[in-house]
Parts: C-alpha cells; structure tokens; sequence
DNA sequence: GTGAAAGCGCTAACAA
DNA sequence: TTGTTAGCGCTTTCAC
C-alpha cells in the first residue's frame, strides 16, 4: 500500500491512527489512494506492537434463556459503539471455562467477560497475569479473585417473598435453577429467609428443580402436582423468568388452573417475553443496561495500563416489576 | 518461551502444530514447559505469517427475533467445534453492512457470514478481492455475485396458502416483515400465488406491515381489525412466527378472539417459542442446522487455496409444522 | 528432527 | 511533519 501510494509505511500507519501528527493534506491523499486500493489496514499486524487488539472475549452459556440474549445483545451494542469487537463463545451451562479462556487467550483479547460459567482459580491467575481482566456477570465465585457484577440476587429473593405474603400466600415452592451456581443459591437464600422471618414454617416452603430451562419447569411441575394437586402451594416462584413461564404454561394448559386465582407465580430477570399477554408476569427485574456498564467500567478497557481491579463483587438491586400473577394488594404499577 | 525452556523458537512453534516434524519427547518437554510457565501461543502473530486467523464473522440483524439467535447458536456451535472463534456483530435490521464489513476485514477473518442486512456489491467484491469469502443467510440479493442459502420462502409460502385453503379459509391476510427484504416478500409471493391459483381474489389478500417484530405485529393487529371486526380475514399468516405470536397475543387476550375457531393463524420459521403451549403455533420450519451446514460448505473454511464459489444460492425447503392453529383437515401431525 | 534467519504488516522510537 | 529503523511473536524455508 505504502509504495503504491508512493509515501511512507509510517505515513499510512499515521493517516489510519486518529490523532497523530501528519499534514491533513497528506492524511486526505493516503485515505483517497486507499479508497481506491481497497485497502483495509491489517488490525492483527498492528495490535502485535501496539499489544491492544480491542477484541473482548463474551463467554456465556446457553442462549436458551433469553435473559443471556438480552445481555449479549447489550455487550454487543456497547462495545460495537466503542469500536471493539467481540469474541462470542458460549460453553455448557455452569460447565467450566478453562478451555474457552484459553483459546481466547491465544487472541489477547483486552478483556474477558464471563457469564453461566465455572471460573477455576488457575484461569483467573493466568489472566492476570497477562494483564488481562476478566470480569464475572451476574455470578459471583467465592474464593476468586475475580472481579464481578451481579444483581443482588439474595434481596431480589426478598422482594419476590414479600409480594408473595402482601398477597396472602402461606404456602410455597421454588423452582430451582443450576444448583451448583450461586445465582440460583442467593435468590432461594433470600426468598426462603424472608419467609422464615415472616414465620413460615420450613415445611410450607417446598423446592423443585427446574435445570434453569422452560422445558425443565414445565416437566418439574408436572411430576410434582400433577398427580397430587393437594401439595400445590399458594405461590410458586420461578428463579428466573423463562422457568416461571414454563411453570405456568403446566398449570394452566396441563392442569387447567388459573393464574393468579388458584397459583400465584414469580419470576426473575424481567426478559421481554415477560410482559407479553399469556404470561404478564410479575417479576423481579435485572438492569440489564446498568449492570452491563458496571461490568464494562470493572474491565477499564480504555486505561489498560491501570492495574487489574480484582476481588470486587458489585451488586446492584433488581426492582419488583407488578403484573397480573400476584394479585396486587393495593394500587399497581407496571413500569 | 523458547528461551525459558531451553529450545529453538521454531521447536516451540511445532510443538504447538499438530503433525510437524518434531521428535515427541521433545514436544512433551516444550509442552510441560509451556504448562509451567503459563504459556499460550500467540494466534494473533502465527496468523500474520499463516495468514489464516481462524476467525470467522458474524454479522447479524436485531437479536429480538429468536430465529436469528437460533442462528446465531448454530453457529458457534458449529464453528466453536471446529477450533474456530466468531465476531460477531449487529446491524441495524435491513441496514447496510458495510461498515461491519470494513471493520471485520482489519481483523482478517476467514470467512463472513451476513444475515439480515444489505450487502453492496463493492463490499462483495473487496471480500472477493482479498480470497475471503462471504455467504447470505436468509437472505438473497439480486444482481450481487455473493453466494447465500436460505429456505425456499416462496415454497413456504405456498405451502401455508394450502394448509389455509384446506382448512377452509377463504380470505386472509398476511403480517409482512421488512418490506426490502427478499424473505418476506418471497414469502408473501408464494402465499399469494397459490391463493390466486386456487380462485383467491386479490380482494380477499389483506396485507398489513408487522416490521418483522412481536409489538409491530400486535399493533399491526390491533390498528387493523379492532375497530373494523368486520375486516378480519379468515386466517392470517404471519411471515414470521414472532409476528405471528404478536398477532395471536392481540386477537385473543385484546379481541377475545378464539384461535383457530374465529381466525387462523399461520407463521414462519418455527422458533422454540412456537410449540409452547400458549401458541402451539402452525409454522413453515426452517432447517436451521442444514442451512447452517450449507453456510459453511459454502465458505469452505477448510480448503482456503480453492476459488470462492460465487453466484451459488442454494435453496432448502421448509416444512409444515401442523399444531393447532389451523384446524386440520385429517389427520394432524406433530413433528 | 532441528536451529538460524528472514519476514508477515504494522507501530514506535529516533533523527532529520 | 516526515522517513528510517527496529522489532512485535510467530511460521517457514533452508541447511544441517
């Protein structure tokens, strides 16, 4: 390209990097020649001296759940806006990272986002000490050093507990998700202890599991009620909004209960398909936008040379969203 | 690294390449070396010398459509089995791609793959120019030289026209999707055909514009039959099952509409979300895994020396899904 | 099977 | 503001 265009190598190199020194007159001419060369600069060769390639890794899980949708769609509207690209891997639910982080190691990506994932504490150090951060969404790895931003999972489990008693239920389920991942842990956490405070006996309080799926819900709904409709609780509270939606799917299509009136539902994260007619689900809402932010700031992608900031677990609230699965107890508010 | 262990530049290289002539030993040394001190090779430099990156570019419409994140899942499945990464990016719903295809291209990827989005053909031929090849998606453009696979959409069309006329119907109305974009009016063409064929008047074809999303569709509904009940065709197909939920959502839960009994409904693609029970949505689907497979047979990834296969658009067909919103003549078929 | 040396396309001093 | 030079970390001849 240089010697087409008869300039410098550097000449070409300064007319593609914004901000440096070259004659405004020169930098025209170099962009024209290229225009008509189709040339493209070569981003691989320069990140090998410049050591940034603005590639950041977005490691997830099952995109089966909308929710991980919505927050890679987000990852990726923001970091497009930035200029950076990004590395999508997706590994097995809760299934450990290792191999993926090694792979986009190879890339010397400028940073790692990880979400639905096992982070062993040996991948974490070996980023580190490459200078690369690695910042964990919505999961939280006790005993890492990793950085991470989640929703506050425990009080989102609270907020979900109270409606369910403002309501007037005394009787309850919870469908599980990944049982390993502490997301699933912290919202049964929270929800079980505000029930318990209120003066629930722990008998009234069952569990199911629901693999964090809506197929998942659904079957483990019916194999828990269908033949025994008496241990129906008053209100089930589904970890995450796809297993609520699955859960009520079962009741009403396959057991032919109404919602709110025989079973009151709960879910969490507030994916769009909630607020749609068949579901209009009441549910604890993650801000998507806000943790994505939180998420990126951790990374400081823009001042690589600050040191990696590590250890912080950054919560912040989710907010109960009303809609019709709880009976309101007094005025409601849909957002 | 090599110095570290004691061995030639070059020995390291080829203890990292599978197949090169290095002595096994001396590979198990250099590779329990590379454990110790945390070593990963670095794909960015070896691809400046190979130059092949081993990437492969995404480029993607709106994520709101499931389609597309079935897609987009596919794909990483696919490629992350075949040791290689993916960008992926996003552009705005029918906008051009070009600047995601300039941005791409600095990265050297092996291969772009494009859906939902207008390709120029100067962006063709730069792809072309530099040995990288580019397949469509869903997506067909005329007069461009590029290559693509999507469903046979006029087929698909023509075939919802007769599950339609089978049932009964005999006035309709379509739910269209981007109005420049070749899947929806191919889908729109062979719908209309074969009503036109089957003694259909123009008359009786409604069409109204969902821009290709759940809310478009429902207010598209809404806007058009809720004050004019008297309008509402007999059945209406969705081009896409998204819309169609949208549709369905509005006809019942705003109208009181019963599904099939006062309107049927037809749709496109047949996303997760379809079979759920409150849709059980009848829907063209779309062999996302066979279509994802032709993509890539497409880019052959593998035998970069061969030429890039140009002008080859390679049509699958889809299949009717019968569930419960057309009535079945006959007997019914669940997949 | 192995190492030395050249070079991939770029950026970053440095000197002019 | 400019061009020259020396690498960035790897792969690839090419001798050995």
């Amino acid at each position: 390209m240089a010697a087409l265009a008869g300039v410098s190598q550097s000449a070409v190199s300064r007319a593609f990097t914004p901000g440096s020194s070259i004659a405004e007159a020169k930098r025209q001419r170099i962009l024209e020649a290229a225009r008509r060369l189709n040339y493209v600069p070569n981003s691989i060769a320069s990140s090998l001296t410049t050591k940034r390639t603005n590639i950041v890794a977005v490691i997830l899980g099952n995109l089966a759940n909308p929710f991980y949708v919505e927050v890679l769609r987000t990852f990726i509207a923001r970091l497009q806006a930035q200029g950076r690209q990004i590395l999508t891997f997706t590994v097995d639910n809760g299934a450990d990272s290792d191999e993926a982080i090694l792979r986009v190691l190879r890339y010397q990506v400028d940073g790692v986002i990880l979400t639905s994932a096992q982070l062993s504490t040996r991948m974490t150090s070996i980023c580190h000490d490459r200078g690369i951060p690695i910042v964990l969404f919505n999961r939280y790895i006790p005993g890492s050093d990793a950085s991470g931003v989640r929703c506050d999972n425990t009080g989102g489990g609270r907020l979900m507990a109270e409606a369910f008693l403002a309501a007037g239920a005394r009787s309850f389920a919870m469908i599980k998700g990944d049982p390993k991942g502490t997301t699933s842990q912290d919202r049964v956490r929270g929800f079980t202890e505000r029930l318990i405070e209120a003066g629930i006996a722990r008998a009234d309080i069952g569990e199911i599991e629901g693999q964090s799926t809506y197929d998942g819900a659904f079957n483990a709904v019916l194999g828990a009620y269908r033949r025994k409709p008496e241990r129906l609780p008053d209100a089930i509270f589904g970890i995450n909004d796809i297993m609520a939606m699955g859960a009520m799917d079962a009741l009403r299509q396959r057991m032919g209960l109404k919602i709110p009136d025989d079973v009151m539902i709960g879910g969490f994260d507030d994916i769009p398909e909630s607020r749609r007619h068949p579901y209009q689900l009441t549910t604890v809402r993650q801000p998507v936008g806000l943790m994505v932010d939180e998420a990126l700031s951790i990374l400081h992608l823009d001042e690589p040379a600050q040191p990696i900031e590590m250890g912080i677990d950054r919560q912040v609230p989710g907010r109960l969203i009303w809609r019709s699965t709880i009976p309101t107890p007094t005025a409601s508010s849909e957002d």
